[in-house]
Formats: C-alpha cells, sequence, structure tokens
DNA sequence: TGCAAACTTGCACACTGTGCAGCCAATGCG
DNA sequence: CGCATTGGCTGCACAGTGTGCAAGTTTGCA
C-alpha cells in the first residue's frame, strides 16, 4: 500500500484513461495542422493514437469536441472559476479575475493555442464554436451571475447578457491573440476589451 | 410583352425554385416542431416538398441552414442593412438601427419565429447558431463597423468588439422573446439591451 | 483467487453531405 | 415557331460521422 502521488493520481485505470485522451487530442490537433481539418477523418486520429474508430468516441462525442475541449467534457469550465470567487466580490470583478485565469490556463500551452487557433480560423465551421476553446460555458456562466446578482436568469436581462458580452470579449481576444500571433498577453487583450465593454462601446474617435 | 410586376418577379423559373425552397423551408420548420430536431431527416423534409433528397442540398448546404435561413444564404443580411445606413450617422446608432430594422422584419412572421425559437432552444447543438437567425453575418459586420471608422479589422479592437457584442445584444434578446412568448417587442428588447451596453453593464443596484 | 466494474473493440446501421451524369422544363433568339 | 442553351431536378455511388449492441479484456477489490 503507497500513499497518492498527486491528486490526479486514482489508479493504473484512471491514468490509462486519461493518456489515451490525450494522444487522441493531440493526434487530432498534429493531424489538423498537417493535413487541414477537412482532411482528417477519426479513422486517422484512432489510428495515430493506437485504438480503435470506435474508442475515439468513448472520449469524446464528436470530431469538434476533440479539437475543442482537449481535456474532455468534464475538464474544469469558466463557470466553475467564476463561482470560485469569494462571494463578497462584485459581479464584474468576478468575471474578470475568472476570465484572466482562464485565458492564463490556456495559454500556458500556447503553442497548443497556436494551432488550435489556426485550425479554427482556417474553418468557418469551427468560428462559431471559438468561444468553447476558452472552455466558456454560456448557460452555465449566467446562472452563475445571476446567483451572484440575485437575480433571476429568466426575468431579468442583466445574466444572460453579461455572459453573452463575456463570451463576445473571449471570442474576439482569442482573435486578436491570434492574428498578432500572440504579440501581446491573452490576459492583457480581455482587459482592454472588458474596459471598452465598460466604458459604454463609446465610437472610437477619430485621429 | 409585359411590364415587370415587381421586382422579385423574374420569370417563371425564379419563381419556382423560390417556391420550391419556401416548400423545404416550411417543411423543415414543421417536422422540427412536430417530431423534434433529431428525428427529422432531409429525406422525410424532401418528401414533405415533394422534391428528391437531392434537391434538398441544391437549396441548403445543410439541414441547419434550412431552419436557421430559411430564405436562402443570400437572402439579405445584417451587415447589408448597417452598410445601407446614412454615412453621416454615428457608429453606434447605424448599428442600432439596423438591428432594429432587421428584428423587426424577424418579428414580421412572429408565429415561424416562435416555432423556430422553441426547436432551437430545444436542440443544445443549435445554440451557438442562435445568432444566424437574426441574419447576423459576424464578420461582414465587423468589417462594414471598420469602414464606419475608419479602422483596420485586425490592428483594431473595436469593430471585433463592437460586432462580437452585438451578436450578444441580438442573441440575448432573441432568447427572453421567447422565454417572454413575445410579450414584448423584439425592438424593445434589443433596445434594452443596448443600453445597458452603452451604459459599461453596471452592476444592478440589489432592490 | 475470483467477481464486478469499466474500458476496448468489431459490427451493423441510420444519416449527412458531395461528385457526377443524365434528364427535363424554362428561356432566349432568329 | 423551332431550336439551342441554360439551369434546376434526380438517381446513384461513395466517404464520413456518430450510435447501439454484444462481445472480449483489463483493472480494482474483497
Amino acid at each position: 500500500m503507497r500513499m497518492l502521488i498527486g491528486v490526479t493520481e486514482r489508479g493504473l485505470r484512471e491514468r490509462k484513461k486519461a493518456d489515451t485522451r490525450a494522444a487522441l487530442a493531440d493526434a487530432t490537433l498534429r493531424l489538423a495542422v498537417d493535413r487541414g481539418w477537412a482532411h482528417v477523418t477519426v479513422e486517422a486520429i484512432a489510428t495515430a493514437a493506437d485504438v480503435s474508430y470506435r474508442t475515439f468516441f468513448n472520449h469524446f462525442s464528436s470530431k469538434e469536441e476533440a479539437l475543442l475541449l482537449p481535456g474532455g467534457a468534464d475538464q474544469p469550465r469558466l463557470s466553475a472559476r467564476l463561482r470560485a470567487q469569494p462571494a463578497e466580490t462584485g459581479v464584474l470583478d468576478a468575471v474578470r479575475t475568472a476570465v484572466r485565469e482562464d485565458l492564463a490556463a490556456l495559454e500556458a500551452d500556447a503553442d497548443g493555442l497556436r494551432d488550435r487557433m489556426t485550425v479554427i480560423i482556417g474553418n468557418p465551421s469551427l468560428l462559431p464554436r471559438l468561444v468553447e476553446i476558452g472552455a466558456a460555458d454560456d448557460r452555465e456562466i449566467a446562472v452563475a451571475i445571476a446567483e451572484r446578482t440575485g437575480q433571476d436568469l429568466e426575468a431579468d436581462l442583466y445574466p444572460g447578457l453579461l455572459s453573452a458580452v463575456l463570451s463576445a470579449a473571449v471570442r474576439v481576444s482569442l482573435w486578436r491573440w491570434h492574428v498578432q500571433d500572440g504579440a501581446t498577453p491573452l490576459t492583457t487583450l480581455v482587459d482592454e476589451a472588458l474596459d471598452a465593454v465598460a466604458a459604454g462601446l463609446p465610437a472610437p474617435t477619430t485621429r
């Protein structure tokens, strides 16, 4: 009998599963960069990861999920980070902190993020799902905001609107980060976006 | 020889094509409401519209498009309305007017919109594409905004951010319109959303 | 050691979406 | 009117996604 090494260490079975999932996600990204998204088949991904076609779908519910949520559908999402903020913090500060944490985590694997963004931007069909790469689960975020402001998700405008605008800010920041080739940190970009929103999006003054 | 009756009257061929497309879009919506989106096959839609399976894809590039863009992919979009605003109008006013026009046009067919919204909201996979029903073509809108402010789409934050926030406002308005069962006009709802954004999304004061 | 739970695999199947070739009706023109 | 052209309609074959099911196989645990 031995002590657990780390929190993620929960037996051989769990480790193997995580390895397989990582291998599939890696293969997905690598093949997409090499061949282009449209020319990557699940068959090819599975072969590259040394598992069967059928096993791919034991880990991801679709090809897109393997690209957008490499950690699996149950990886911690933005809504979780938002809920983790101290209750006495104001909504806007809580939201800003949560999204900064999230994007900082994303940027830790800058190479992977760059590749993912290249694939997504090169494929219009993936664009609407761009936000999800930022682990943004819109509906849950709205719920978390409603909890924090003590409002009703259905009756009140604010929770839904703030969560949607937040998604917009994340999407735009990821986009800019990519076109700038990562020159500015994601956290800085999203701060700029949130500042502009907080200022009410005034029309830019012509220089 | 006779005069053209209306602008949309351009010969029997064109009319037939429009009829077929309308029949397909109608069948799509009706079947989706009756059976649920997942249980509607293109086969069934084509049969209901009295055309072959293959013909469906001559009008729509996917099943989703038939639901979201019943007028076809080349119907006038929000970006077109935005460009149609007088050049001397400020961006924010131009955007607001354009989106109000667009949503007013949508609400003209309130029954159809209600049904469409019911189907979309009942199917998570369609949710990210909710905006498109508002004919919002994100990228083109950003370009139009950049033209109006004389900015650069890649270098400047503003055009991309405003267009993304606009999409957010449309999405939220459609959502609220639906949960309220159409009690408040869409134009009013989107005005509220845009007002809140213009005010910088201040945290609601606890009553 | 042996059972149960969980992961893997193969197979069959329904369905989407595309390329291609032939067909037929609308159109335009002399 | 007659005829060539255009463009939508159709059937067919095919690649690919995603799912249900029923095995097999490995791990966890008593």
